[in-house]
RNA sequence: GCCGGAGUGGCGGAAUGGCAGACGCGGCGGACUCAAAAUCCGCUGGGGGCAACCUCGUGAGAGUUCGAGUCUCUCCUCCGGCACCA
């Protein structure tokens, strides 16, 4: 009989237009009692239409939310487009159409997509970053952050592509320094005027809050990374004879005394002012030449380079001149571009003295034994020497393991007392480096003495020291830069900023948004630095209250458009405010949000920069739970992994991504839903393989026929055999527990196991039936539906049901089966009631076969380990 | 180089320190069928044995433990991120 088939395609129309009709993923925003926000990172709608990377990430979050809604919250899960950005834009001039005119294809598509996977959003807050509706507000947040100084004009070096003709962003740029576009293109280093969001203002507390955020590890720890925070000092160096200071950070105050040269970064401003003029040709040759080199090549060229500017430094704790010079291992664009050098302290400094025949001079007995081999440098012929001595050491001698391939030099000699000995000599006469814990020595003056004390100690001495004497202070130095907004593209939202004739910058009054993007015929970058809305005369002529100003003609950066869209969704039809505070106390912060991690530093970074610099502005609030910090937008999140197919990542160059309408068309959505979150963790990812989503389809078939095909019994819940009842509090446990971790592969293993075991009794009962159904629901969401109406009979969405609880005292039968090993092997099962004492356990092991057959040839018990329930383990002799 | 993550059958992957390989794919055998597909049932880590059973086995090597895939140390390989960050 044909409606005994299980079939998805007649199953899923049919529910995805009741859903529809009866607005069953509708969210009263306004009067949710118990508020729950789920939010996936929004897509870009490409025109190549729903990725399946895009459908793993969208239904893993979906799954969550579902399971949410089940346990009784209102979910909001909304979904939206960011369809701005140098993405779309160079996709439109590839094929030589216009943006805009591409965007509502697009969108159209993959709504029809999205909707077909049968996700529960609700469509009335859907937003579009493109949409003069919605780039109001972002110029809105621009006005916001620039009346509170979050916002600046500067003139700083930015990257310049000659084949685009155009700035483009760090993202851009790839990591051996050519553009993204072409590959065969190095990008320029050019100085021009941007707008930048004042980020750094906040990296404290971007770093402080993931000691309470609940995020995932990996996405804390790259985000950690990214802002670098370092503690150290400032400290001035007067330059012999002259006024001016070089100032430079060091994490090593205390090293001070060691401090034999130092390094300014050959951009250095200060260069041109105090170097011997005589020099001038030479630190031109010198600049230019390291100016040619790319980051990739200056690392891969460990030898160091340099040039003495021919002016002398006055180490501030010793009074002594030191020569100063410059090097491209210093950069200009960290801390103070500017380093005091200590070679018996640092590994840079060290080959960098030996190079150019500079004193070592010797501040710190290093602590051999707490340190490892990467805090020791030696010069070669040192090093040898120590390897030779020690060839007959039993350690350094020896093979380390015929599979272990023969560690490096350093790591040999830190493995020995003889080799640490010899090395902590070598240190001490200058031929060596150690950046490791120590005590300081040869460190003092009239006034301060370092000498003994650790390295934690020094370091605040000195601090100390140089702030009561005005010559440095305590400082902290981050690697973030301040973000740069400014995009001299088309395909944004312009900045709300206008210029009077000074060339002074004003804000556009807020009444007057949006900046409309003017359409434009041709809005290719011109190549000479301007945006392409500068060549619009109609755009740039701005008249407010009556005086005339040019317009700002950049474009503001894509990362913003996706740095406030979840402050949008519960306002999204809002055409008086960007967002109503009080549905942001309502539904804010998001209870979990799901995305790549390969946004880690760039989106999720700056929308906590965003929320914290609207919530200082006093223009954004968000619910209690977000007392620790009120700008915090997340309070969980969590990265899901990669797919992987045939080998390697999925990719359009790899060619071998898959588009899901294939398979929905042969499997139907819940098919690929459940298969693709039974691929392996959510959070790891998982290789697609195209024929395993059979083991899928075949297990719905099964589910199906138990519900329409199967005669079982139906009877009352307590005359069902014991062990299946067990089960299906076993699995209700479990399921439960693994979709609160996102463990969706093993919660799915779990209800395919709990299928089998049902599969196999003739009866069943009206409380497996449901529970069952309701297991499936967050995973296969039409299948549930239809087995919830036309199976079991019920009224109304399972989605208004309530997820199973399982019983803890039915999750155990009466009698166990329990291994008995014999000095930790398994020889014997035992079967035991559930709740037997240690003594029974132990008394009933001991007769069975198992124990008996290994006691032969007079063997003693010599102990019995009994764990309850576990195990017993008898140690014999 | 540094920081993360991972290494388990033919494959994807399971295992609060307590029976390694759940669940699924694939494979083998069988039922149904004229036949095939679909479906259903059984078996499926290696080696030995007619069998009961024995033995080896979670990247390598050591250690802790009655007991280690899991904890500790020393390495190796792969993946991801950062990289002369002072």
């Amino acid at each position: 009989m044909a409606e005994r088939i299980y079939d998805p395609a007649q199953i899923e129309k049919k529910w995805q237009a009741w859903w529809d009709t009866e607005g069953v993923n509708n969210v009263d925003v306004h009067n949710a009692k118990n508020p729950y926000y789920v939010l996936m990172m929004f897509p870009y709608p490409s025109a190549e239409g729903l990725h399946v990377g895009n459908v793993y990430a969208f239904t893993g979050a979906d799954i969550h939310g579902r399971f949410k809604r089940l346990q009784g919250y209102d979910v909001f899960e909304p979904v939206g487009f960011d369809a701005f950005g140098i993405h779309s834009e160079n996709f439109a001039m590839k094929i030589n159409r216009h943006p805009a005119e591409l965007i509502p294809s697009n969108v159209a598509n993959f709504t029809r997509q999205l909707k077909m996977m049968g996700l529960m959003y609700d469509w009335r807050y859907q937003v579009d970053t493109t949409s003069p509706e919605y780039y109001k507000w972002t110029q809105w947040i621009f006005l916001q952050l620039y009346k509170n100084g979050y916002a600046y004009r500067d003139t700083k070096e930015v990257n310049f592509c000659p084949a685009c003709g155009t700035v483009i962003a760090d993202e851009q740029v790839n990591p051996d320094g050519t553009c993204e576009r072409h590959s065969d293109t190095m990008v320029e280093r050019r100085k021009m005027p941007c707008w930048f969001f004042a980020i750094t203002k906040f990296a404290d507390r971007l770093v402080d809050n993931h000691e309470w955020l609940d995020w995932s590890d990996v996405t804390k720890t790259a985000q950690i990374r990214w802002v670098g925070r370092s503690k150290g000092a400032e400290v001035e160096f007067p330059i012999a004879g002259r006024e001016e200071k070089i100032i430079v950070f060091t994490t090593r105050p205390d090293t001070l005394f060691g401090a034999t040269f130092m390094v300014l970064s050959p951009e250095h401003p200060l260069v041109d002012t105090i170097a011997d003029p005589s020099l001038a040709k030479q630190i031109a040759a010198y600049r230019e030449r390291s100016a040619a080199m790319t980051e990739q090549e200056r690392i891969e060229n460990k030898e160091k380079t340099g040039l003495d500017i021919g002016v002398k430094a006055v180490n501030p704790v010793n009074g002594e001149e030191i020569p100063v010079f410059i090097a491209d291992y210093v950069m200009m664009d960290y801390g103070t571009g500017a380093i005091m050098a200590v070679p018996n302290g640092d590994h840079r400094d060290f080959e960098f003295a030996r190079k150019f025949n500079l004193p070592v001079q010797c501040i710190i007995d290093p602590a051999m034994d707490q340190g490892s081999a990467e805090d020791l440098s030696l010069i070669e012929s040192v090093e040898n020497e120590i390897m030779t001595s020690l060839r007959n050491h039993p350690i350094i001698g020896g093979t380390f393991s015929e599979h272990s391939p023969t560690p490096p030099p350093l790591v040999k000699i830190m493995a020995s007392t003889e080799g640490k000995e010899q090395a902590r000599s070598a240190i001490h006469r200058g031929l060596g480096a150690w950046s490791g814990p120590g005590r300081i020595i040869n460190s003092s003056n009239d006034e301060i003495s370092l000498d003994g004390k650790t390295k934690e100690e020094s370091i605040a001495a000195i601090t100390a020291w140089l702030e009561s004497k005005n010559l440095g202070s305590e400082k902290r130095q981050f690697r973030l830069r301040d973000w740069g907004i400014s995009r001299q593209r088309y395909w944004g939202p312009p900045i709300p900023i206008v210029y009077d004739e000074n060339g002074d910058p004003h804000p556009v009054p807020e009444d007057q948004l949006p900046v409309m993007l003017p359409e434009m015929t041709d809005f290719r970058p011109k190549g000479d630095g301007r945006g392409p809305l500068a060549t619009s005369e109609e755009f740039v002529n701005a008249t407010i209250d009556g005086k005339t100003y040019r317009r700002e003609t950049d474009v503001m950066d894509n990362f913003l458009d996706s740095a406030w869209y979840f402050l949008r969704y519960p306002s999204a039809r809002d055409d008086q405010q960007a967002y109503d505070l009080e549905l942001m106390k309502k539904w804010l912060p998001v209870d979990m949000y799901i995305g790549g991690n390969e946004h880690a530093v760039l989106h999720l970074l700056y929308t906590r920069f965003i929320c914290m610099a609207l919530a200082e502005s006093g223009v954004l609030e968000m619910g209690e739970s977000s007392n620790r910090d009120k700008g915090e937008p997340f309070k969980k999140f969590r990265a899901h992994g990669l797919l992987i197919r045939e080998g390697s990542k999925m990719s359009k160059s790899k060619g071998n991504v898959v588009n899901p309408d294939e398979f929905v068309a042969e499997h139907g959505a819940d098919t690929l839903r459940t298969y693709l979150m039974f691929l392996g963790p959510y959070t790891q990812g998982g290789d697609f393989r195209d024929k395993d989503i059979q083991g899928v389809r075949r297990f719905f078939n099964r589910v199906h026929a138990y519900y329409f095909d199967d005669k079982k019994t139906i009877v009352p819940d307590e005359d069902l055999p014991k062990d299946v009842r067990v089960k299906t509090h076993q699995m209700i446990r479990k399921a439960t527990s693994d979709l609160e971790s996102l463990s969706y592969n093993t919660a799915i293993a779990a209800c395919m196991e709990l299928l089998n075991t049902l599969k196999a009794s003739e009866q069943t009962s009206d409380f497996v039936r449901e529970a069952f159904c309701l297991m499936l629901a967050p995973f296969a969401p039409h299948l549930a539906e239809e087995i919830w109406h036309t199976a079991l009979g019920r009224e109304g969405s399972v989605f208004g049901a309530r997820w199973p609880e399982h019983d803890e005292k039915l999750t155990i039968l009466d009698e166990v089966e329990i291994p008995v090993q014999v000095n930790g092997r398994v020889r014997d099962r035992i079967i035991v009631a559930r709740d037997a004492p240690k003594e029974t356990l132990e008394s009933t092991a001991l007769e069975c076969d198992g124990v008996k057959r290994n006691m032969t040839n007079g063997a003693q018990v010599r102990k019995v380990i009994v764990v309850p329930g576990r195990l017993v383990n008898v140690i014999v002799k």
